[in-house]
DNA sequence: GACCTGACGCCCC
DNA sequence: AGGGGCGCCAGGT
């Protein structure tokens, strides 16, 4: 019963099917598991070095579209150097344009 | 084993 | 509109 571990594997999968381009938050995700809460989002991709498979953790950012785990990447610029490579304009270390390039989990269910 | 802290977010003033 | 308080769950000291 690795419940834990299967917590950061769900945490990891929904992370990994954020649309480049797109962002999300650590509440959404939450949100979306129905699982502990956006701390423990937070604290999951703290430790996604721990996992094999590459983890786009860079577009996960909180609710008002601030980079706050910038300083947890290699270096404190990687998280936005990757968001504008993906075409996301960053702006004091904040998402431009947050509300049109949010992406809630909960989309993928209403295409279905 | 109690206490603090953290890649957050909602409610209240 | 901006700032502060409290809840949240797990780890580290």
């Amino acid at each position: 019963m690795p419940q834990k571990d299967h917590y950061f594997s769900r945490v990891y999968d929904v992370t990994c099917l954020v649309p480049q381009g797109r962002v999300t938050t650590y509440g959404a995700i939450a949100d979306y598991l129905g699982l502990g809460s956006a701390r423990m989002v937070g604290w999951a991709l703290n430790h996604c070095h721990h996992s094999d498979i590459v983890i786009p953790a860079h577009r996960v950012v909180n609710r008002l579209g601030e980079l706050s785990g910038r300083l947890h990447f290699a270096t404190p610029t990687l998280m936005q150097e990757r968001l504008e490579a993906e075409g996301v304009k960053v702006d004091d270390n904040k998402v431009a344009e947050m509300d049109r390039l949010f992406w809630h989990p909960r989309e993928l269910d209403e295409i279905l």
